[in-house]
DNA sequence: GCAAAAGTGTTACCGGTACACCCATGT
DNA sequence: ACATGGGTGTACCGGTAACACTTTTGC
């Protein structure tokens, strides 16, 4: 807030930069895109844009994702503005990274891949631009932090799933072994998803069922899915 | 992270705002400002700043605070950027919003009464200037978060503080009532405290062991103090 | 029948909670 | 002696970690 008339203080580009998340294949992924301009053009990248007059942060970044995956009402984040003067050597830009979860296969792929969007297993990520790295890996704390004690999936799983892709997230996402017995006994206590009468029986002979997360699942406090 | 090259996007006045807590009296409190300038000049509101050119946000919340209380060193963490085209009637301003914790007895309080500066307790914050009420709930929320899994204390005690006195800080950061003995217990286990020989006979006629964070307190990882 | 994934059960242990109780000392 | 805050002990309960076990079905 000013500390006198606000004239006479700088101004800045204002940026957002967007960790997109994804699912598949048992592994979590991250969109990643050739930096189109100089300085670091062709270097891997985070998507991001500019902040325009009429826009808040978010507002930012969800058009920045409409124009990049093509998708509306997604689930995002802030996690750290950042803002080194140098963080970005073409000019001074103060950049607020985001992240965001999406359905892998709800993508526009087609739109991804026209900016030569690919997507990177979280384990594999490689050497990014300027900050970027940083923000990958704040983001997937923040990420780890929220799936501790909120039970996620929504977001990034299909609207059916069964338990064992659910586990099989919170693997990717811990890169852990969760005890599959004790992971499904912690889910069903609290008490959100709802247990659907179809099998997926893709992936085993017996069958699994497949669930999907109630209606209101958002409303729900939980105490602790797993630990840290 | 640009679209295309940077020369033509716009810019922005961006600032800082810092939710400065204290603790006094078994309180938790914020250290608020009257306005200095139009509009809502005169209205309670943090002590912020605008982010100058060589600066970082951090670095500027820094400046900020040593303009304001006379301290370096300061505890910081960033809360969350606001950024609504509306948020401040003068212009438009995207700010983040930062806490900090400091020693009420430590701070240059003539510097802070130049400025008009008064500590409020939490419970009685009043109304504030744009989204400032909302940067305290947002701050006090992370504030909350971060004791729930790491001991904090040495930032708002004085160096030297019985276990009465951290117990008190953690109930005015709840609003809760630990229980006394269960408390003591889950500080005991940590390990990152050391009891002194000396004992603080204030409060009590059988006095109180003082106790310090050992010097490596912030190199442990702890699991989970208190439930949220 | 066997392999493989899905799903259930069993048990031992650890940590949190509630609460009773003891301690030290100034008045 | 007693009130007051400081500090300890204990008994119960619930969660959870580890792991054995059963079910279902395609091959």
């Amino acid at each position: 807030m000013p500390q006198n008339s606000y004239i006479e203080h700088p101004k800045f580009h204002v940026a957002v930069d967007c960790v997109i998340f994804g699912y598949e294949n048992d592994e979590l992924k991250l969109l990643l895109y050739p930096r189109r301009f100089t300085p670091s053009k062709g270097d891997w990248s985070l998507m991001g844009g500019f902040v325009q007059e009429t826009e808040t942060l978010d507002d930012s970044s969800r058009r920045v994702l409409l124009q990049t995956v093509g998708l509306n009402n997604i689930y995002l984040e802030q996690v750290r503005g950042f803002s080194e003067p140098n963080r970005d050597p073409g000019a001074r830009v103060i950049s607020m990274a985001f992240y965001a979860l999406i359905r892998i296969d709800e993508h526009d792929s087609k739109l991804a891949s026209l900016h030569s969007g690919n997507w990177w297993p979280i384990t594999k990520i490689p050497e990014l631009v300027f900050d970027h790295n940083q923000m990958v890996h704040e983001a997937l704390e923040k990420l780890q932090q929220k799936a501790s004690y909120k039970l996620i999936g929504k977001e990034l799983l299909p609207e059916q799933f069964t338990l064992t892709q659910l586990h099989n997230l919170y693997n990717a996402i811990f890169q852990k072994n969760f005890d599959a017995g004790n992971f499904r006994k912690k889910i069903a206590s609290l008490n959100v998803l709802e247990k659907l009468a179809l099998k997926d029986t893709s992936t085993s002979k017996r069958g699994a069922y497949y669930y999907r997360f109630k209606d209101d699942a958002d409303t729900f406090e939980y105490d602790r899915i797993v630990k840290l």
